[in-house]
DNA sequence: GTTAACT
DNA sequence: AGTTAACTCTCAGTG
DNA sequence: CACTGA
């Protein structure tokens, strides 16, 4: 079963259920995950097992924050016989074959489904075994779960073993009658031989002889006649739009006439970018479109220019939209979004090319943006970071911009952030420079000040280092400038690393890549003293702020022209 | 999201 | 025609 | 050394 895009195929590698055999392809290594899978191990061990250890595999591989699915617990022996099928509509749709024994469900996923023919043989790919608890369970696994899909109750009831069921999978044949609402009479239930590299069992899954036996011809399958949830009567389309009333309830409505809206607000703007994909859902949580990113884009184009024209701009491309807060919580934004440096063949002609020299000395080109219609073209290519250099395109070795980065330990609380930024800003006062902030988009701050074209990229990154370590030295037990163990201990990293060539920062009314759909925000002094909280400053509270703001927080930002001085190199014993 | 290079 | 990879860099830690 | 995660 070859996965059907590269992309999601990184994504969501682990993903087994029908997908055990899914080839693998060169880029996606075996996930750690996939190899921790070890069902065979656990079922075909006759020792006792506590209630833990049955169901490790099936808890690891799940996020309860997340999904619906049951936790499942310890469990009681109840000795029961239950039995049930789910029909899981998730990479591929297969069908999810159950048989409750020793208080958990064992489970094989079953591609093609069960047939009455006996001479249907099917092949039945063994899984984790699941808590009891997910017989009851119908519903949607979240995007980017494990086995992320409509799972929808297809039969259940009880089933009989012959003989000693756990010899007899133990040996490898398992016989055993079904008495559910859609499937009855014997079934076999044989593994097949381990082929070398097999990550998973295989068995076959067949109807035994019996009256209830039939022909291909002679009887409907009913795989393909029973097409209901067994428990609520739904198809799969109602169960999957189930969540979507359940989904939409806990974000911003976005209607058919603001739809209209957007698209019609976006129609208008001044361009020579064609967009595609306008209703395409960026940001999850807020239920954000495309439309509505270029509408933002194209209002905070005027305020955002000045700081992102004509240098050399990283992006951060995610064209199926920003991680949700399931996906971030797993796998971050490495295999949703990629990072976009050189212009390479993808650049559209809206967005300037510069050759710039590499370490190695070969030159390549960069991308940089000088107008509304770049914006909108990085934008239109799925762009939600723009990072740029401290430096501008017409010349590259000599940068102008200072960014002092200040990334708090999370546990610290955003007090702290606010008065490290504080204390920046009263050294560089000292030192005789102006600055300004801005937020990240998450919780740290950008201290940031404009300087005269003077320095190289070393001697310029040398006097930022210094600005940091003077901190740091002044007080060691609030700052760091350590990247290794910048975590922990609760202190503010100071990254002044943004300041060496090729480094960048986040653009200053930059989108973020997060579920929250926060916005790199320059504010003002007094507006950090007053306690702006960050996470405020989102997407769509940021044209309202703009309108209201009486003055650009940073106004003078551009005017300002200082300089690094020997003085102050001096001063910072350079 | 786009392009080029594959099968 | 349909499928797949590439699209950053660096660095510490791990086996 | 190859690979991963940050």
């Amino acid at each position: 079963m070859p996965a059907k895009q590269p992309r999601k195929t990184t994504r969501t590698t682990s993903k087994k259920g029908a997908g055990a055999s899914a080839k693998r392809t060169k880029r996606a290594p075996v996930p750690r995950r996939a190899k921790a899978t070890a069902p065979k191990r656990v079922a075909r061990s006759k020792t006792k097992r506590s209630d833990s250890q049955k169901l490790a595999t099936y808890w690891k591989k799940r996020d309860f924050e997340v999904t619906p699915e049951p936790k499942g617990g310890p469990t009681l022996e109840r000795g029961g016989f239950g039995y049930l099928i789910q029909k899981h509509d998730a990479r591929r749709l297969h069908y999810d074959f159950r048989l409750e024994l020793d208080g958990v469900l064992l489970s094989w996923a079953v591609p093609k489904g069960p047939s009455l023919a006996p001479e249907e043989r099917r092949l039945a790919v063994r899984t984790e075994d699941h808590p009891i608890e997910y017989g009851d369970f119908e519903g949607v696994i979240p995007e980017g779960q494990y086995g992320g899909g409509t799972v929808m109750l297809w039969d259940r009831g009880t089933w009989k073993p012959e003989g000693d069921p756990h010899e007899a999978i133990d040996k490898g044949h398992l016989a055993f009658s079904l008495e559910g609402e859609r499937l009855r009479g014997r079934f076999h239930l044989v593994r097949t031989r381990r082929k070398p590299g097999d990550k998973s069992e295989s068995w076959l899954l067949f109807k035994g002889k019996d009256a209830a036996a039939a022909t291909a011809k002679s009887k409907k399958e009913p795989i393909e006649t029973e097409k209901t949830s067994v428990v609520t009567g739904r198809s799969m389309e109602e169960i999957a739009s189930d969540r979507k009333r359940t989904w939409q309830s806990s974000r911003v409505e976005t209607t058919p006439a603001e739809r209209t809206q957007l698209r019609d607000l976006v129609s208008q703007i001044p361009t020579t970018v064609s967009f595609t994909n306008l209703d395409k859902i960026l940001y999850a949580e807020q239920g954000l479109s495309k439309a509505g990113l270029i509408a933002y884009y194209a209002i905070v184009e005027p305020y955002m220019m000045p700081y992102l024209k004509d240098r050399p701009v990283t992006l951060v491309r995610c064209p199926d939209g920003a991680p949700s807060k399931g996906e971030v919580h797993q796998k971050p934004k490495s295999t949703l979004c990629f990072y976009q440096k050189h212009a390479k063949t993808h650049a559209p002609d809206a967005i300037i090319r510069v050759p710039i020299e590499e370490e190695g000395g070969t030159k390549d080109d960069y991308m940089a943006i000088s107008n509304r219609d770049g914006l909108l073209a990085a934008v239109q290519l799925g762009s939600l970071e723009l990072h740029t250099w401290g430096c501008h395109i017409d010349d590259v070795e000599r940068p102008d911009t200072v960014v002092m980065d200040l990334d708090p330990d999370p546990d610290l609380p955003w007090k702290a952030v606010a008065e490290a930024a504080f204390e920046m800003r009263a050294l560089l006062e000292e030192l005789g420079l102006d600055s300004w902030v801005k937020t990240t988009g998450g919780k740290g701050l950008h201290v940031c000040f404009p300087v005269t074209r003077r320095l190289d990229w070393e001697a310029f990154k040398g006097f930022t280092k210094a600005v940091a370590t003077t901190l740091e030295g002044a007080r060691p037990n609030r700052y760091t400038t350590n990247p290794i163990k910048a975590r922990r201990k609760g202190k503010v990293f100071i990254d002044y690393l943004r300041n060496g060539r090729g480094a960048t920062a986040i653009a200053p009314y930059s989108t973020r890549a997060r579920p929250n759909a926060t916005i790199a925000t320059p504010i003002g002094w007094d507006e950090l003293k007053d306690g702006i909280r960050p996470e405020e400053l989102t997407l769509r509270s940021m044209p309202a702020r703009l309108d209201a703001l009486k003055k650009d927080p940073w106004a003078r930002f551009l005017e300002t022209k200082q300089s690094i001085t020997a003085a102050m190199r001096k001063r910072l014993g350079l």
